[in-house]
DNA sequence: ATGTATGCAAACGGTTTGCACGGTC
DNA sequence: GACCGTGCAAACCGTTTGCATACAT
């Protein structure tokens, strides 16, 4: 998943805009390379300053309508976090996030039991799933030893 | 839980107030009171109409100050919203949530099999935990239908 | 040539803050 | 009486929108 050549997973970028005939501009592309290179699950305005590098003319209005856009078609995904901006990552394989309530930094991690566990029967009528996350707030580590100072 | 007459809990509340040294205001009971009534996760300008009817000169500052005020005690709790204004639900034993992306209706549900299972290793050095929620994101069946029409 | 995507700037909604007054302890 | 909590108004921040231009197809 995450191991997929950077040139090979553009590759498979264009295509799907070219499938749901988007456009293939300079800054889409920017945009979702630099997502594909981040770990850190960057606001919109992280992606921004990234961005900028390399095209000094980007304006933020474009990347908040490219990473909407592209979050809609399912090639990134919006992070559950209830407070402060959004946040996004590339589409990375089945995973959880850990959210430091100081920080803000967020984590990924992996629990295969809960994978497995077959969906409770209350949700079965509910309507139509597009998503299941756990998301586990808290301390990190490193602010809990600033705590103590 | 969710099952204990009224006054007790608003006795309860008093007492955790007490306890904190936050000061027992006619707001701060009325808002108390109104999310304990309340099934439908109210935002912060619903939990405002409601208490508005008792006090009408309360400000929403007032609200949003007592809901941040009351979940940082951990009488109530904030939800997992990622998008949208903040929605807050009294203290109401475990459980989970479906999230509607459209009309973002919020619903409860239990899940007792993840519940009991353990928490994976990964998450054993991260820091301190404090909340634990699965939320369920999608589309509830009546606006998969509205959708159809 | 067509129509979508972009950049700019202005508006927007939810939330936070500074301040003086009012109420609780 | 001391001090925290409140209401008011203004500021704030992240985000969205209308518009004319630039670009991909």
């Amino acid at each position: 998943m995450g191991c997929l050549a950077v040139h090979t997973r553009l590759a498979d970028f264009e295509n799907r805009c070219r499938e749901k005939g988007l456009k293939i501009t300079h800054q889409r592309l920017e945009i979702y390379r630099e997502l594909l290179a981040a770990t850190d699950h960057p606001s919109v305005e992280a992606v921004f300053q990234r961005v900028r590098k390399r095209i000094p003319t980007i304006s933020i209005d474009t990347v908040y309508r490219t990473l909407a856009l592209l979050e809609q078609s399912g090639m990134i995904h919006r992070i559950q976090t209830a407070e402060g901006p959004a946040r996004y990552e590339s589409d990375h394989g089945l995973h959880h996030h850990l959210i430091c309530n100081r920080c803000h930094e967020v984590v990924d991690f992996n629990w295969e039991s809960f994978d497995a566990l077959a969906p409770p029967p209350a949700i079965k009528d509910w309507g139509l799933i597009q998503g299941k996350n756990i998301v586990i707030t808290g301390i990190c580590q490193q602010c809990c030893e600033q705590q103590l100072k």
